[in-house]
DNA sequence: AAACTTCTCAACCGCTTGCAT
DNA sequence: TATGCAAGCGGTTGAGAAGTT
């Protein structure tokens, strides 16, 4: 395989294009069309390789190329495309009409990449940040001012929620239900609770690991697995916040309503650990899973909040996927996260919640 | 108003792919 | 099968614009 040998002749020019440069490409293609486009700079009278060439004209002066700020719903296409198809920016331009794979990676890493971050999301997997994640689970035992060491109920737990890794909308509602409790904000907003909510990131973080590992193993290497970690946390990495509480009594109610949020939360993973692959698209109930995580919110409601902030903020959404989006088809055919719930109103629930998360939780301002 | 920082995006670089010979 | 070339792709750069101090 030859590389093309490009731009390396002398006298070619390089950088920014001159109206007169555009106006004889634009010229010469009109009236040639594109051919050949190592010959066409030298037949167009341009001073610049095929290759600048072929860029310039595919990137800014086609005809057919739509010019502007991306709209909401393109944004959406776009990060749908992407948790299916990556950073395969020529497979989401061929998508969307008028846009270029240049601009859509531009607008990608400028400013959705950005959002998905402040939200909380990881803009590679699109899935929730394990760090963000399960929070309750360090408060319940730190209400109580005791050390938290994972028993083997917590790690049955996290396995319970193995599941959900295939629908990333539902563990962004997860998230998001104990995070968009009045409690959370209170919280992370304490500055005082900062370094023990770095501490308790990082210990998320290991019981994450450690329960990806259980689930793997047998279950009595997975009981040796969880004694070993114990053992590890004993010897001096143990997360505890009792000081803190005393601090700030307001902490302790909050603490208490996330101990019983996290119950709710378990008895959503119950749910969702027997849900078989296929169940979603099949027809789940989302008006009844809506009630289990978010038993305050009517789903109604929570929709017609979401509408209102995207028409008048403009904060785009995580997913949602209207049946006629860009994306209906591609779900079938691969193994992304990406999951279509016909009418979209969980997805626009996630979404809100997902807003919610990067408010109440967003500690990277304090590193 | 000036200096500095951050953001945006057009253009480039270098690699891969696909096709012809 | 090996080689050369053109086209396409994704990552990166850097100049200018916009924002901040």
């Amino acid at each position: 395989m030859g590389r093309a040998p490009c731009c390396e002749k002398s006298g070619l020019k390089k950088g920014p294009w001159t109206p007169e440069e555009d106006e004889k490409l634009v010229a010469y293609i009109k009236k040639h069309g594109q051919g050949n486009w190592r010959t066409l700079p030298k037949n167009a009278g341009l001073a610049r390789c095929g290759k600048s060439c072929r860029l310039r004209w595919t990137n800014y002066l086609r005809p057919d190329i739509k010019r502007g700020r991306f709209s909401f719903e393109e944004e959406e296409t776009i990060i749908q495309l992407h948790s299916i198809l990556g950073n395969k920016w020529s497979a989401i331009a061929a998508r969307l009409p008028g846009r270029t794979d240049n601009e859509i990676k531009n607008y990608w890493n400028t400013h959705i990449r950005k959002r998905l971050l402040r939200m909380g999301i990881d803009p590679v997997t699109h899935a929730p940040r394990l760090d963000l994640l399960d929070l309750s689970a360090l408060l319940k035992p730190a209400a109580t001012a005791a050390a938290y060491y994972p028993t083997q109920a917590d790690l049955d737990t996290l396995r319970a929620f193995e599941p959900l890794a295939n629908y990333p909308d539902l563990l962004r509602l997860a998230a998001s239900t104990l995070l968009s409790s009045s409690t959370s904000p209170k919280i992370a907003g304490d500055q005082q609770l900062l370094p023990w909510l770095l501490q308790a990131q990082m210990a998320q973080q290991a019981v994450a690991s450690m329960a990806q590992q259980a689930v793997a193993l047998p279950q009595q290497q997975a009981a040796d697995h969880h004694h070993q970690f114990v053992q590890q946390q004993q010897a001096g990495a143990a997360c505890s916040m009792p000081e803190l509480v005393h601090v700030n009594p307001t902490v302790q109610q909050q603490l208490e309503s996330a101990a019983q949020q996290q119950q709710q939360h378990q008895d959503m993973a119950v749910a969702c650990h027997s849900m078989q692959p296929g169940y979603i698209d099949d027809g789940l109930d989302v008006p009844a899973l809506m009630q289990m995580v978010q038993p305050a919110a009517d789903a109604s409601n929570l929709q017609q909040q979401w509408s209102s902030s995207s028409n008048n903020n403009n904060v785009g959404s995580v997913v949602s996927t209207p049946s006629s989006s860009p994306v209906a088809g591609l779900n079938n055919h691969s193994t992304s996260t990406a999951t279509t719930y016909g009418g979209g109103s969980i997805n626009d629930a996630a979404a809100l919640f997902s807003m919610q998360l990067s408010e109440l939780l967003d500690v990277s301002d304090y590193m």
